[in-house]
RNA sequence: GCCCGUGUAGUUCAGUGGUAGAACGGCUCAUUCGUAAUGAGCAAGUCGCCGGUUCAAAUCCGGCCGCGGGCUCCA
């Protein structure tokens, strides 16, 4: 069922309930959002969890009482009358072209509101007050605090504890929680708010993922770069990213008398460079140029988090130069390769956003619909759906985004495919035609996994730690049962460690402890050694998560692992 | 950056003005064990930083820093 309407009549009903308890509070807005709904209030004291309880007890009334939800209109004079001692509502009413508006009306409650409603406040079953946070007055910082209340509701008891259970579910997931536990990654807040610290566990997973990255583009036709971390500040001036991305630089640094350099919060300008080495013939292109590019940007303090928004990360980047006539073409080649890079990772579900023309932009209208239509085009010739988000493309071209769900159904935004008309002026590129005649190639930047660390962050989530046998760090522990078992356990991790990532647990611990430090560990494998084991040279074998699978030659397990691993079997 | 909350041992957390605590982890010893925690002992802290109030501050007040939630969903 669709229950936008549903959270929208409990958001009213919070705010009847807050009325009464609070009638010094002045209403902002209360819509009902993506999952559940929220109502703002303009109250000096902030709630406390106190609070909380008192309103769900209110409100549980109101919902006993079972009032009759009305829908009035009033003309304009009629609601400012209604509505006289409530600042924010009268705010928004002066913004509203028509005459007549609506109320909606429930007992003694009634609130400037479009609607739809349900019947009655009675229709509200299941409802919990989730959170109190703040928010300015239609987003803007200049503007009055509000006090916002999160809350969902559903019609049965089992929705609402489902949706409580995958609220813990998530939390259980957080990969800064996770990269803790599992010994992943830190950050140490000291010495650099949204630094990464990749710790071996965390580094050799990176690793695994760099190799396959680079491998898998030197097979699709791309050549790897490397450039440098800083450049002179006329670089950036050149590019623009002085001026239009000024608030996301760290400062300058003057490394002598009058020689200013930045830490680069792109690798696009260093690309470039490579390119403007020489003069380029249109037999060149397309050009494909790749790079793991590690970039620096200076976000404010208050949105930082964890893996997923850092100052400093690796961009898994890369610049096309190509022509006009290239361009559908090379869209649909890297449609294929982020469509494959995502499934090697175990994501199926995607949403693929078309962002058009903005009302700022370079270039030339013509040009900017050739580009979309190229873009167009490469999903049409693939089959894919598409949402178009109108005016939504970057002032210098149009791209598609490519949002993935993760198994609990939330969105992340990792790929990213964007036409550029504005660098290749800025900085002059030219190739020389088939008639001897310099001309303007169009570069797309492009981005896959997005940068290492967010997508790292979202991997994390995804698996919820347990990461399969081809990225886990750790694919393999033996684990013997006695001291006399350790020389045969050791024998075998020497011949375990030719094809894969074993340890061995030598710790005077009993199995049952070992088994259980292994499997929070969340260790893919367990090969248990004891006297039985040693005397019939057979492995028993144990899978995280789903215990015994019996016992194995040392060649089957060879090759059951082989299989796991190059199959990316999640 | 702004609003609210928060900062105590490696980790998770208790501690409302009077000698700094627990569990887990770590170390040592004993135990040699068959599929999710063997027992005993020991070590471990500038209570985020700076300042103030007080005979006395982890505790109260102020500033700074960090962390968490939110500030994007708009009658």
């Amino acid at each position: 069922m669709d229950y936008k309407k549903y959270w929208h009549t409990t958001s009213h009903i919070m705010a009847q309930a807050v009325k009464r308890l609070f009638p010094e509070v002045k209403l902002g807005t209360g819509p009902a959002i993506e999952k559940g709904f929220y109502y703002d209030f303009y109250k000096k004291e902030p709630f406390t969890p106190e609070d909380l309880i008192k309103i769900e007890d209110e409100m549980k009334k109101i919902i006993k009482e079972n009032y009759k939800i009305e829908r009035i209109e009033k003309n304009k004079q009629q609601a400012k009358e209604i509505l006289k001692n409530e600042p924010f509502k009268i705010e928004i009413l002066d913004e509203i072209k028509d005459e007549k508006v609506t109320f909606y009306q429930q007992g003694e409650f009634i609130d400037l509101c479009e609607g739809p409603h349900l019947y009655s406040t009675g229709e509200v079953k299941f409802f919990k007050l989730l959170s109190i946070s703040s928010s300015y007055w239609r987003g803007d910082e200049n503007r009055e605090s509000m006090q916002r209340i999160y809350g969902i509701s559903f019609e049965t008891k089992d929705e609402l504890e489902n949706y409580l259970k995958y609220m813990e579910e998530s939390k259980e997931r957080d990969h800064r929680i996770l990269g803790k536990k599992l010994d992943l990654f830190s950050i140490n807040p000291d010495y650099g708010p949204g630094l990464i610290f990749w710790h071996p566990k965390g580094a050799i997973i990176r690793k695994i993922i760099e190799d396959f990255w680079k491998d898998v583009h030197l097979k699709n036709g791309y050549e790897i770069v490397y450039t440098p971390h800083i450049a002179n500040i006329s670089l950036w001036e050149r590019s623009g990213h002085t001026s239009f991305y000024s608030d996301y630089l760290f400062p300058k640094m003057e490394i002598e008398e009058g020689k200013i350099y930045l830490l680069k919060p792109m690798n696009c300008p260093f690309h470039i460079q490579i390119y403007n080495s020489r003069l380029r013939s249109y037999r060149e292109l397309p050009i494909r140029w790749a790079e793991l590019g590690t970039v620096y940007r200076y976000e404010k303090p208050g949105v930082l988090h964890g893996l997923l928004r850092v100052r400093g990360f690796t961009q898994d980047d890369a610049h096309i130069f190509c022509t006009l006539e290239q361009l559908e073409q090379e869209i649909c080649k890297i449609i294929d390769l982020v469509y494959f890079f995502l499934k090697s990772f175990g994501f199926e579900d995607y949403r693929v956003f078309l962002s058009t023309r903005p009302e700022k932009f370079v270039g030339t209208v013509e040009s900017w619909e050739k580009a979309t239509s190229s873009l167009v085009n490469a999903l049409k010739s693939k089959n894919i759906n598409y949402e178009i988000d109108p005016g939504e493309g970057v002032f210098y071209g149009p791209k598609i985004d490519i949002k993935i769900k993760d198994c609990i159904d939330r969105e992340w935004q990792c790929s990213t495919i964007q036409i550029d008309f504005n660098i290749p002026e800025k900085f002059d590129l030219k190739y020389i035609d088939d008639n001897g005649n310099f001309k303007t190639p169009i570069m797309i930047h492009r981005a896959i996994l997005g940068s290492l660390e967010r997508f790292f962050g979202i991997l994390i989530e995804h698996y919820k730690g347990n990461f399969p046998l081809w990225l886990a760090p750790e694919q393999v522990r033996i684990l013997p049962i006695a001291d006399r078992h350790n020389q045969f356990s050791i024998d075998l991790r020497e011949k375990l460690k030719e094809h894969f990532r074993v340890e061995v647990d030598l710790r005077n611990e009993k199995i049952n402890k070992k088994i259980k430090d292994a499997e929070e560990e969340k260790i893919p494998y367990m090969i248990i050694i004891g006297d039985r084991e040693i005397r019939e040279n057979k492995l028993s074998l144990r899978k995280h998560r789903k215990g015994m699978l019996g016992e194995f030659s040392f060649n089957e397990i060879v090759e059951l692992f082989k299989n796991e691993i190059i199959s990316k079997k999640i």
